[in-house]
DNA sequence: CCTACTGTATTAGTGTGCTTAGTACAGTTG
DNA sequence: CAACTGTACTAAGCACACTAATACAGTAGG
């Protein structure tokens, strides 16, 4: 199968975020593992009817952080080896989100265990393991 | 106290976000209870050397959220009661940032564990009760 | 070696959001 | 009436994000 993206030009988050969150997406759910190759930047391009700088964006942003790996005149892969980031880094890039989601919670007028069920719920959707 | 905001012109974010955010942090944390009044628009402007019209913004959007109600003639008050929202709009409002904070916890290799125990942390910083 | 594919870099155009400015109107208070 | 309040609208400037066009660089196969 090969990678079906679907992007909307209506929406407001720009199409190279979409990319992102998608192929993260496939990544995370295993859909694509290490060592698969992912479609040129400029077939994809031609296929979803975008600029291939915008793919090229993407997938840029995508190595940059570890999920696919580039190789010079060959294509993009899925990164074999995760990246490892220091605790420090990987709590710093959470907090941001955390701030909004709990702030919002408290706006909304949630409650704690509110908060931590959906959470619960949310983090089975993805798969996560309890440790 | 006259509600001391500081906002920094080089950041980032927009300066009625700050504004937004601020404000909510302050009613959230009970510093300014239901009744009371807030700086009026353009004494708040001139006192942050910014426009008008950014203030109002501001204002305008945290009564839209039911944060604060503005009475006209007379100012913007923090509200007497609060917003009531039915269940499904409050989920459907906080559901794309869980989505962001669990997407990102997965791709950051969190385990399940860790995301509940700092969403545990956050709850109780903002003060939130457990039901 | 040459062609056709890959990724990469640079530059330029386009749109949109943020801020400011100015003006005008409406309600409240003394 | 004067001096505050909020509200609404238009216009302008500016920065930045997004996208596009083009040229350059590495790889593979006939």
């Amino acid at each position: 199968m090969p990678l079906d993206c679907r992007i909307s030009t209506g929406s407001t988050t720009p199409i190279y975020r979409q990319l992102i969150d998608q192929i993260r997406l496939v990544v995370l759910r295993g859909r694509l593992t290490p060592g698969d190759r992912l479609p040129s930047v400029r077939s994809l391009a031609q296929r979803l009817v975008i600029n291939p700088n915008t793919v090229a964006r993407a997938y840029g942003e995508l190595a940059r952080d570890g999920v696919i790996e580039s190789q010079q005149g060959k294509g993009y892969f899925v990164a074999t080896k995760r990246q490892v980031y220091t605790r420090a880094h990987r709590r710093r890039r959470l907090a941001p989100l955390l701030e909004a989601l709990v702030s919002e919670a408290a706006l909304l007028d949630f409650s704690a265990d509110d908060v931590m069920t959906a959470l619960q719920e949310k983090l089975r959707e993805y798969g996560l393991e309890p440790s």
